[in-house]
DNA sequence: TAGGATGCTGAACGTGCGTTCAACACCGAC
DNA sequence: GTCGGTGTTGAACGCACGTTCAGCATCCTA
């Protein structure tokens, strides 16, 4: 019942009702928070409550789908702009939003609610991000780590987190058309403290570090002794 | 109805049936979400579903208490804890957590949830961190900024946001009796990593910075000519 | 000892939700 | 032309919730 459409060649234009229903519940599950009401979404659609139960079987299903359909959509998309930009991950997701606005909006809404979704997204964008810094490493344009996967971990969790604290007073209900005037203006602001932050650092003293760091289990930078994973 | 209990001199032992129902809302609220029912709260605290909207008016009245006496008490046990200690603002947050880990708790689903109250902990928290940082340039252990304020909100926001993104696992219901070992846990491991930005940055070239500081408004540092507050 | 206020109860009401279901419309196959 | 199936409807069910309310208990005051 997930897979293929039942009617014939019907997937290939991707307006069948199933289609309207699964766009109208990114959407307003990205402006009116996951527990948006089925009903709503049913009317945004043009279409009876029923029928998303007929498409579905459940409200779990309905969002089932919307996870996986925003995951894959975003990270083709990232994948795209990775592959013909060479900036960094954090630009380049923020750069293509003019029409995938409600995906953004919905993936802020995963971000605040959690769940085993997002925990793979954020490992895989983790992922992501080790191999960048570690391209950067070889190449000499970034400086290579203690712990190159907790750096990595870190940098992805600091800027999603940002990201999503940025929206506090918006949370209620999330405005999808002024979405991207307001990450760009996001962005802009957080450009020269991030520069700056990871140009010069924060900390005159290296005494800190250099404490901590006497205390780690012997690891060469470059290289992954540490475990991974969550320890939740 | 909200400054003082009605009866004489109850409010002194704080035993009263008032406020164990405010000492299970937070602490329900943390475990279950600030959605969870009122009927829950009420068994939890040993008391009729009808005594909490008698005490509180509605729902949204007990939310309210319950906000403010989390963050009154939070700012309280931050103050104490700032003023003995030298530490950072963000270790000795999470230092004293023993017995606060329904505030802790409940102080994490609001970040979750947004909302004003949250906007003015996290305003709360970026002016105290702005007089930090100032401190500690003023002293040379800290390196000026180019927009202090911009700079004391980013750090702010990353942290907090870290701190969020990182119970995604545990955020369907969170274990309050866990949860001192786990922001333990969690500061240990993001300990090597922060030092690290912190002291060297990231990049190794400074064209990134300076390319962008050009094109500033011309702003010295240490002074704040930006204006501030949530463009949001 | 009477009386009234205060703390508190538990049943009940109304509402909004996810979900179920019987029925209808359309459409290609025989 | 009939028939089965697929897409779709809208009324209805059951449930959980916030909230209301009439009444009871307890204790201070007179």
């Amino acid at each position: 019942m997930r897979s293929t459409p039942t009617g014939p060649e019907r997937s290939a234009d991707d307006l069948t009702a199933r289609a309207r229903i699964r766009d109208a519940a990114v959407r307003r599950f990205a402006t009116d928070g996951l527990a948006a009401p089925l009903r709503t979404i049913a009317a945004d659609a043009g279409v009876s409550p029923g029928l998303i139960l007929h498409h579905f079987g459940s409200r779990d299903g309905l969002r089932d789908e919307c996870d996986q359909f925003v995951l894959d959509e975003m990270f083709r998309a990232d994948d795209e702009l990775l592959r013909d930009s060479g900036a960094s991950t954090a630009a380049a997701w923020l750069a293509g939003l003019g029409q995938h606005s409600a995906m953004v909006g919905y993936m802020l809404r995963l971000l605040q609610h959690g769940g085993p979704v997002l925990t793979a997204f954020v490992d895989r964008m983790v992922a992501a991000t080790v191999d960048y810094l570690e391209a950067g490493v070889a190449d000499g344009s970034i400086r290579p780590s203690l712990a190159p996967r907790a750096r990595a971990r870190y940098i992805v969790e600091s800027s999603l987190g940002a990201l999503l604290l940025r929206m506090p007073a918006a949370r209620d209900r999330l405005d999808l058309d002024a979405l991207a005037d307001v990450l760009q203006a996001y962005t802009e602001e957080v450009t020269v403290p991030t520069l700056e932050l990871y140009t010069e650092g924060l900390l005159v003293d290296r005494s800190l570090l250099e404490a901590f760091a006497a205390n780690l289990p012997g690891e060469s930078p470059g290289t992954e002794p540490e475990q991974e994973g969550h320890h939740t």
